[in-house]
RNA sequence: GGCGGCAUAGCCAAGUGGUAAGGCAGAGGUCUGCAAAACCUCCACCCCCAGUUCGAGUCUGGGUGCCGCCUCCA
């Protein structure tokens, strides 16, 4: 497999360092407010990758940082008036329930900042003597000019960047050697939460979380390291420069990174204030594989454009991939399958299919491309139109083209490959019929049989409509028989 | 100002040298009292200009337009 390492600007083949197990860490969110459909992109980008590779057969270990320590938390806190603690609380457990509900698995870990302070402090201790850092003023900063491969992953010079840090004016500016030194460790303030330290009492910076909890749960060096475009600088560069100059080994093989998602055209952000949060999204009725599909529908690099017109076409899109993906429900009973009682029918864990089949070997060489997504999916609409329309001959001519073994093994196989990609249909809601019983139904149907002969359309079209509104499907046949299904 | 990305049908989106996947939307047909459902069929020469090549969305150079990062941000 193939992935694209920002890195080195370069699609390269993809090896983990020990044979069989990939380690991977997501930058995860800051705990002070809902996610909105950018993270929700991100988080399904990565756990897509994670999906395939465990198809592919690797072990994956997946850690996931929350920071639950920053600005802009003690600003909430100060804001609304309750503790710092209560707000991330808050905000990781809404976090895990919006990624539950786009069918993102849970990360191995989620380990916490807060909860490696010890060992941030070490960390920022190391730096400090290994020269990389200096303490100003109860804060510690970075020496990036220490670092000589500062700049590395986002293709950037120091004395380039200089220019355009020189006309900014904090008040930090004043404790840094270099205006694009960054601060491990703050001071802290009267009314903040905080930490003791060497150098007083304080709370850790941004950056060094990361480095400290890559190092905790998954090693010195790791194979895949995560995030959004807006993280390759600074955070990602600096991790780096954190963590080699600490530990002088590379912090990750490859570094991946995905594109936005736009409103308008831009990029949509907590700071433009032109974001839909997850919550408002599923709230208003949609299914939450229509967010996982409209995401999938690109390539994980590329901008998307987050409109009505999009969501309308996942909408659609989605319902034909869903009707392929309870084939086997709906019409197993009349293929003959004998096993649709069973507990584990339709369960994709339990299908054995042909994994060298035109689909999967199709699928394959498109995920292997750089989770090349949209392929993937193009395989999977094949299968699913395929079934859609021997399913409807079924229910329309009472038989198929093909036959039901080999529709039973495109159905698997196309339940299987959607699993990958992280996309499940619930089982189909029954409620919207159940107070109709057959016996109604017929009642009306032949009633609208009679209108038909007397020439009453009017009658007739309004027994279809109220059959319609309940879920009930009528199909007029040659020879004036009427059929009925429930939709 | 520095660095980077993108430009393919009405919309979305693959395709990186050999005559354009897939999705959405749409059109025609069969059927039909009209519909619905279903089935069949159709729907792009790839931002502009100049090159390289037997042959270029696909490579090179130039242009135009849009976006991102350089400050917290997935």
């Amino acid at each position: 497999m193939h992935l694209f390492n920002t890195l080195t600007r370069h699609v390269e083949p993809f090896e983990p360092l020990e044979p069989g197990v990939v380690k991977m860490y997501a930058c995860g969110v800051t705990v002070y407010d809902y996610s909105h459909v950018g993270h929700a992109r991100n988080y399904i980008a990565w756990d897509t990758l994670r999906r395939y590779l465990l198809w592919r057969g690797y072990r994956v270990k997946y850690v996931q940082n929350f920071t639950d320590i920053d600005d802009k938390i003690i600003r909430r806190s100060h804001q609304e008036n309750v503790p710092w603690n209560v707000i991330t609380e808050t905000y990781i457990q809404a976090y895990l329930d919006d990624m539950d509900r786009l069918n993102i698995r849970r990360a191995d870990v989620y380990p916490k900042a807060t909860e490696v302070v010890p060992q941030i402090v070490q960390f920022i201790q190391s730096l400090i003597d290994r020269g990389y850092a200096y303490e100003s003023g109860g804060d510690v900063y970075y020496a990036v000019e220490k670092f000589p491969t500062y700049g590395k992953l986002s293709g950037r010079k120091l004395d380039q960047m200089e220019a355009g840090a020189s006309g900014r004016v904090d008040e930090e500016a004043v404790k840094k050697h270099h205006p694009l030194d960054f601060a491990l460790w703050k001071a802290a303030k009267p009314g903040e939460p905080e930490w003791e330290s060497p150098w007083g009492q304080g709370r850790p910076g941004w950056h060094i979380e990361c480095s400290v909890m890559v190092r905790e749960e998954l090693g010195d060096s790791i194979d895949i390291h995560t995030g959004g475009q807006d993280l390759i600088f600074p955070h990602h560069e600096n991790e780096i420069a954190q963590s080699e100059a600490a530990l002088a080994k590379p912090l990750s093989r490859f570094w991946l990174h995905n594109g936005f998602v736009n409103i308008s055209g831009e990029k949509m952000s907590k700071s433009l204030g032109n974001f839909t949060t997850i919550r408002q999204m599923l709230e208003s009725g949609f299914d939450p594989m229509v967010l996982r599909l409209f995401v999938l529908q690109a390539q994980y690099r590329k901008p998307i454009d987050f409109t009505d017109e999009a969501i309308a076409s996942a909408q659609n899109a989605w319902d034909t991939l869903r009707d392929g993906l309870r084939f086997g429900q709906k019409h197993g009973k009349a293929l003959g399958y004998t096993d649709i009682e069973n507990a584990s029918f339709g369960d994709p864990a339990a299908m054995r299919i042909s994994t060298d089949s035109d689909a999967v070997l199709r699928f394959q060489a498109a995920m292997d491309d750089d989770l090349n997504t949209p392929v993937a999916l193009s395989v999977l609409f094949e299968l699913a139109k395929e079934l859609q329309k021997e399913g409807n001959r079924l229910t329309h001519d009472g038989k198929t083209l093909a036959e039901p073994g080999t529709l039973r093994e495109q159905w698997q196989t196309l339940v299987v490959l959607a699993e990958v990609l992280g996309l499940t249909a619930q089982p189909a809601a029954e409620a919207a019929t159940a107070g109709l019983r057959d016996a109604d139904i017929e009642a009306l149907v032949q009633q609208r049989a009679e209108a038909k002969k007397a020439k009453n359309w009017a009658e007739g079209d309004r027994i279809r409509d109220e059959l319609k509104a309940q879920g009930i499907t009528l199909i007029d046949k040659p020879g004036g028989i009427t059929e009925w299904i429930r939709s």
